[in-house]
Order: structure tokens, then sequence, then C-alpha cells
RNA sequence: AGACACCUUGUCGA
DNA sequence: TCGACAAGGTGTCT
């Protein structure tokens, strides 16, 4: 079998409150975000995210992406980028080489493909994707709590989740 | 009176559709292009042709340009091209050579300035050129009529750009 | 190695 | 319509 999943970032604003997201179904999905980020990093994240949740599976990962930025970077450049020292093209450091280096360390030994989808052409799981990442950076904007979703069956959720998930709830006004 | 004008030049995916244009204001500017040709080709002819369209002119010439590349091979490299058998450092020949010494020789006997601005921060004179430019470019990539401007007072519009206002515009559809 | 310019692609938004 | 976040490349010279 083939684990087909979703993964999309949100940043408000850009850069201002973030949020990631992976989708595979209403049971298997999960959110976060930052009160400040790029779109960039949430893209990179729901990625790793995903992979971490899906460490332990011995399936096949197809994961829909509408990042260029995202997939190039996992399957054409991160190669070449550890190559040179974690240089770009123009001799600066690449950003974001934090991730990228997590990134880099979760694809070892996975199965993995990447494929893009165009966003806003009503993709399923895209949109899926794209919702849980802005409902979770509309949440950091409001300073609410974060819908952080049920995770991978088996799996907690993911620190920066759990952590919002953590938080106090604003009580219910009475009356 | 200084006569002061910017100088600008487009390649559509470089090298690809290209355009030239010169501005001194609406009434006086001047644009035109090829099917395929560099920036730099682009750049050294945007500052051809303004040298030329004011050839006739006893004011000051004041260039605006962002191309270090144009600018230099005007002020510092043309010198010793010249002197090396148009030569670069490297013993290879110099590159659009032909543009070059026609600007060598535009340039004898005026007083022309250049300065230099930074692209894409807004300077009025200058995107007023690298709209224009680019105008051109794109009407060379649509196979459609290049707008060639008004040149300069009393002087006919360049070649290139009467060539391509020449051209046999595409008619009406009839119904 | 450096500089300037020209772009190409995708996303995130206001 | 506009800008930010990210990457890739070519055109040219010193």
């Amino acid at each position: 079998m083939t684990i087909r999943a979703a993964a999309d970032g949100s940043a408000l604003g850009n850069p201002g409150p973030a949020g990631w997201a992976w989708y595979v179904d209403d049971d298997r999905w999960a959110a976060g975000g930052w009160p400040r980020n790029t779109n960039n990093v949430g893209e990179l994240t729901a990625v790793l995210e995903l992979l971490r949740a899906t460490a332990d599976e011995d399936d096949d990962l197809l994961i829909l992406c509408d990042s260029q930025y995202a997939i190039k970077a996992c399957t054409e450049w991160m190669a070449g980028w550890k190559r040179k020292g974690w240089r770009k093209a123009d001799g600066k450091p690449v950003m974001n080489v934090e991730i990228i280096k997590e990134l880099d360390e979760a694809l070892q030994g996975r199965r993995v493909t990447f494929e893009w989808v165009r966003g806003h052409v009503g993709h399923v799981m895209n949109e899926a994707a794209d919702i849980r990442a802005r409902t979770a950076a509309e949440a950091y904007q409001a300073r609410k709590p974060v819908p952080s979703g049920p995770g991978w069956p088996g799996k907690p959720v993911t620190t920066v989740s759990a952590e919002a998930a953590a938080a106090p709830v604003e009580p219910p006004a009475l009356f």
C-alpha cells in the first residue's frame, strides 16, 4: 500500500501568523503553527511533520504538495547544498537550513514520492491540508487554541501542537 | 541646460525577446527591440540610441542607467579595449563589440555623464525606461506592433523602431 | 572570487 | 493591482 497525503503551509501577511498541516483523511491529519513565520517554513514543516508521523510505517509515502520550493528542496537541491556546504548558487547561505537538515534526516531510508499539485484548483486533499494550515495560522493570530488534529494512529501529536493544545482554553463567556 | 535621460534594456528569458528604451519625459522617449537578444545588448543599445537621438543638441547629457556593464563599458573599459585590439583582460574578444564601437563613435565630442541608479527601487525615470523596454520586448514576443515612442523632437525614429512601426498591423477581425 | 543587470518557476498573502 | 518568501539560470565585465 501507498500512503497518500497532502502537506501545506500558510502565513497571514507573510511573514505573519503561520500554520502547517498534513492530511491523509479525516481521521489522520495534524496541524500546528507559530505566532510569526514565513510561508515557506510552513510548507517545509508540513512535509517534515508528515514524515515523522509516518516514520514507523512500512508503506510507501506519496506527498501531494503545491510548493515547488519544498519539493525541489527535498528532491533536487538537497544533494548540491550538502556538497557545497549549504550554500546556494549565488554563494549565500541556504535559508531555513535547520528544517532542511531535519528533512534530509527524516528522508533517510524512506520510500517517498512527491507530486506537485497546482494550488487553488480545487484539488480535494490539497484543499483539506490548506484549510487546516490556514485555520492554525488564524488561531495563532487570534491567540486561540489551535486545532491540532488526531495525528497518526498510535503516535503522539507533535511538540508544537501539543504545547498549543495544552494551553489553557478560554472559558466560555458566562451569560 | 543638462538633458537628463534614463536608458534601460530588457530580455525575456535572457536571451529571449528583448527591448531597449530611453526616456526624457512623456513627450521625448523611444523604444525598440528584437525577436531574440541579450539583456546587455538591450542596455547598450538604449544608451546608443539615446546618444544618436540627442546628437545635434548642445546641452550636456546625463544618462541614468542601472547597468554597471553599460556604464563601465563606456567610461572605464573602452579605452583599454581599444588599446589592446578589443581584447578583454583574459585575452578573449570583447562581446558585443560592434555596438560598443558605435558607442565609442557616438561619444566623441559629447559632454556625457553617466549616473548609476539601482534597479527596482522606484526611481521614476529608470522605471519609465524600464517599462517601455519591457513593453517592447513583450511586443516582439507577441509579434505585435512595438510602441516606438515620439523620439526626439525633429528627429526621425530609429531604424529598428521605424521598421517595427512600418510592419503591417493586424487588421481588426471583421466578424 | 566579486559586481551589476536580465529573467524563469512556485507558493504565501495584502 | 501590489509585495514577501524561496530557488534556479544567463549575460557581461574586473
